[in-house]
DNA sequence: GCAGGTTGGTTGTAGCTACAACCATTTGGA
DNA sequence: TCCAAATGGTTGTAGCTACAACCAACCTGC
């Protein structure tokens, strides 16, 4: 058994306070959207991606890499929306194993009219409490982070 | 209805990172703990919480605070703690409404054992991907962020 | 002292996530 | 050609969290 090494105290500062911010902003931001529109942060994230894709579908699978999430948790959310008329499923043509889902035009609307609250909370709380430097800052100091937790940036999309 | 206020290039290329940091590293330190102690990072950081309090004794409540937790998410927690033999609880001598939460000699094993390897994860996927320098700018960025999150400042203690 | 309201906590239930088991299709190699 | 393994998804179940309802003890004003 080594001796383990112990955070400074610069180090713990930044630990601590980084650690309460991913205890409180995931917290903040799944409020505002369940309030306002119904929706899991990771409900509006779904809905999101498929938004930005081409003709607004993707493969299951390719869907659960950009919302990090595994099949069968998005297997479940994918089939509420559905139940909700926000994306449609139908099986894939070119591989019969594969299924695809869509943005029906319903859920079109709905990421249209839930996004501007939800860029205001996210402003709220982040953006506009940054200057410009600290904001590219952040970029650096969270592109670090991510080489480790995420190598292959499937999560380097849109929001 | 008034136009919403979208973000620029460098305001979203922020967001995106720290987004996926928010999602990615609470399911890393959550499956380390897990993997390792056969604790919840909620559980560890009831444990912690606990572990530093004057007689390792807390008040629900305060402890509720401490964790950003409620009461009754507390309340079940502990309960579960408390049948592992990690935690005890005992009823407030001053108020006979409250009850108190104490780490058991077990419960204090239990953390000693456990935080050397919590601390390691800590490091290798945030503290030592970082330079000192972002370090306390990463320090500057949460704390300005926390200022709406927590203007309190009940998560400011140790993890 | 005692009625109304507040504080401190627990319990019950519904909803989401993780994990394992399962089925269908496709691919690769003997 | 045909079987084994890999791929793509779904379903079932257990465990944790959020929310509401509830109870007990404490305070305040009259």
């Amino acid at each position: 058994m080594t001796e383990p090494r112990w955070l400074d105290e610069a180090q713990l500062a930044a630990w601590v306070r980084l650690a309460a911010v991913l205890e409180l902003l995931p917290g903040v931001l799944d409020t505002q959207l369940r309030r306002d529109a119904g929706l899991t942060h990771f409900d509006y994230f779904v809905l999101a991606m498929l938004s930005e894709a081409p003709k607004r579908t993707l493969r299951m699978t390719a869907l659960a890499l950009r919302t990090n999430s595994t099949l069968p948790r998005l297997s479940h959310v994918v089939k509420r929306l559905e139940d909700r008329g926000l994306i449609e499923r139908f099986p894939c043509p070119e591989d019969a194993r594969a299924t695809n889902a869509r943005l029906t035009p319903a859920g079109w609307e709905k990421i249209q009219a839930t996004a501007p609250g939800h860029v205001d909370t996210v402003r709220d709380h982040v953006i506009d409490v940054l200057t410009p430097t600290q904001i590219t800052q952040l970029t650096k100091i969270t592109e670090a982070i991510l080489t480790t937790l995420d190598p292959n940036g499937h999560l380097s999309h849109a929001d």
